[in-house]
DNA sequence: GTACCCAAACCGACTAGTTGGTAGTCTACC
DNA sequence: GGTAGACTACCAACTAGTCGGTTTGGGTAC
């Protein structure tokens, strides 16, 4: 991919995104946590704009191989979902990511850069997708049951996810979103509870 | 309240809060949009943070004006929760208020003034306790029936709510909240469906 | 070996514009 | 004559981004 630096300045941008948002982080704040001239950022990353995209674009990737990691390694859909759910429960209690970058940008969408906006449509349409094709597979295998079609389950569970997240960081605890989100797959189980 | 001048600065306020969020807004945007000088503004609201909480203020004042009135008007528990989410999708689909203010500095809570903050967390409080009462009452009258304690089912409406409101916003479609909400809704419904 | 070239990485100094906020003044009204 | 509301003029701090220049390490021709 890039340089050691050029990654460095991508993660402290994302924990800066995560915390504030994208207006409210500066290069400023990039070239203090990293140890870095200001000038020296916008030679990795010319315009803030495209920094951010590339945020979103490296984490999407992440999205893409993790999944596609869980599709490999378990073969039952439901616990897959579970094991999905789960990573972000344990970032959220461990406040490591405590917030999907996506998802925040997604709040602010109207007054982000319509670079940035195209990276978080393509963010919640490649989650959607999964979501779909996990459920769907998971009937299939006689392990999920559907009361409403697989697209409405992928949203409503794409929903209570990033719903969730919003809930732990307003009341800040991770609780909230392990209630939640457990709830919310216990209801899709086909195993009896 | 206060005078007219004050109520259109909120109310420009407001609007520019659910588009932007906090710290991409500015007192120059309010200066334009309601046609008064910068410096005025200050008059009125001595600090950005007070401006903010206090539009948070009264959208809270608001959401308990508006679920009493459910409460006094609308019999039947679920179908006040039914109005309550069909309110909000009319708002979204006519873009009048096309996200909740609260949920959105929600998102951006860590960079954001404690005493704003202090605001956000008490409508998170507010709204939570209502949609519990509310399940409560629909059980109690046999109109809801719950899978999860009244705690859980109330956090997970209200995260399936907000979650419905980031999608729709990333979407740019006023569906995915209406079909996300309106399963989340029969869902908890005793009426066989 | 050494003289040369090059591109990537980096930095100090700077720009034009914006930020929230202040000081002091003017005016209209009770 | 006091007070509320609005104004002009201003401030220091910060914003993303630019400019010209230096350092560095790797290749390459002689």
């Amino acid at each position: 991919m890039q340089g050691e630096m050029a990654e460095r300045i991508l993660k402290t941008a994302q924990a800066l995104m995560i915390e504030r948002g994208y207006s409210a982080f500066s290069y400023a704040d990039i070239s203090e946590a990293v140890e870095i001239r200001k000038p020296s950022i916008h030679h990795h990353f010319p315009t803030k704009a495209g920094l951010a995209a590339a945020v979103l674009r490296a984490h999407r990737e992440r999205l893409v191989e993790g999944t596609e990691q869980l599709d490999r390694q378990i073969e039952n859909p439901w616990k897959r979902l579970q094991a999905y759910v789960q990573y972000w429960e344990g970032c959220i209690r461990e406040q490591t990511i405590p917030f999907c970058v996506a998802a925040l940008m997604g709040a602010e969408l109207p007054s982000l850069p319509e670079e940035v906006q195209a990276e978080v449509r393509l963010h919640f349409k490649a989650l959607g997708e999964w979501l779909e094709r996990t459920l769907k597979a998971g009937v299939k295998m006689g392990v999920i049951k559907l009361r409403h079609s697989a697209a409405t389950e992928a949203q409503t569970l794409m929903a209570a996810v990033h719903g969730a997240m919003l809930s732990a960081r307003a009341t800040g605890s991770s609780d909230v979103f392990r209630v939640v989100t457990g709830a919310a797959l216990k209801r899709i189980s086909a195993a009896k509870h």
